[in-house]
DNA sequence: TATGTAAGCGCAAACATTTGCATAAACTGG
DNA sequence: CCAGTTTATGCAAATGTTTGCGCTTACATA
């Protein structure tokens, strides 16, 4: 069963219908590759099935977030989306600098989250965890010597 | 001198006008204690000077927060600020049931920032940190066993 | 103190996102 | 396969926030 059939299964197991604006919107998400904005969604979805509304776009994205088919992963300042890889979940670090999306592990963070349920009983949510910041390449082209030239496209990188 | 003169100088400092819209916003949340949402900045500087402008308000919290002199904290989706203390700064952790917002210390991060910049070369930006989730009450309530009444350590205003 | 210039302001319109509501369509159960 | 219930959709309007633009004003200089 591939993760886009399981997503589906997940959905009426939860009780929301499969209305074919629904599945439209996981299909383009699921073929989009690296994380998508919202209006290209609504674009992709538009030629589709013409009577695609925005709004629709949007609570779907939401639903799908919610449900964890979806991942939210804020590019400056614009909400973009991915497929949930069930395997691999990661979070992200984005590049304020270059908009690059870099994955990261989610070990990263289980020390962190312990700390804080440990210290504050606090439990963090760190499902849609992003942390912005500058990445390597940009800060290299910052520094006074000579910049690097690796250009970033808004791609997955490798995590460890 | 003040934390409140500080921030004047450093704005002075960095090419930036002392107008009387930022005198009344810097006071109005300096004033204000806790985490102020934009809207209750707006009425209460509206009250003081009719002419005041929202779009003046959002222009004059984004400088600050950009200098340094406010902290940005999104409140269940709102933005909300309070005046950087300039010897105690601190992150948050905002409950997403009841709203709460509590204090964390940045040594809580401090590894967490290391970790990334040993890794990986990202150089996260924590300035404005903040971690949603569900705190010790919220938890406590939602569970079985019977709840606590502690309320939270700070005050969630109301707005609207 | 007077003056020039660029930064900041108020206003209105743009923008991204959410919401209320009436209609349409997906899922029951017969 | 049909009707009933309930959820989702489309549309339009509301929301919170940002932006473009012409006018005003803070500040440097004389």
């Amino acid at each position: 069963m591939t993760g886009y059939e399981q997503s589906l299964q997940s959905l009426r197991n939860q009780g929301y219908r499969l209305t074919p604006q629904r599945l439209l919107v996981l299909e383009i998400v699921a073929e989009g590759g690296s994380h998508m904005g919202v209006d290209e969604v609504y674009r992709r979805a538009r030629s589709a099935y013409p009577y695609m509304d925005l709004a629709t776009v949007y609570r779907t994205l939401r639903l799908y977030k919610q449900v964890g088919v979806v991942t939210e992963v804020a590019i400056g300042d614009r909400l973009h989306y991915e497929l949930t890889d069930p395997g691999e979940k990661h979070h992200h670090m984005v590049c304020r600098a270059c908009h690059g999306a870099f994955n990261l592990s989610p070990h990263y963070l289980e020390e962190f989250r312990n700390t804080l349920i440990r210290d504050f009983g606090f439990k963090p949510d760190l499902e849609h965890f992003t942390v912005s910041g500058d990445c390597v390449n940009c800060r290299a082209e910052a520094a006074p010597s000579a910049g690097s030239g690796i250009d970033s496209a808004i791609n997955n990188e490798e995590e460890r």
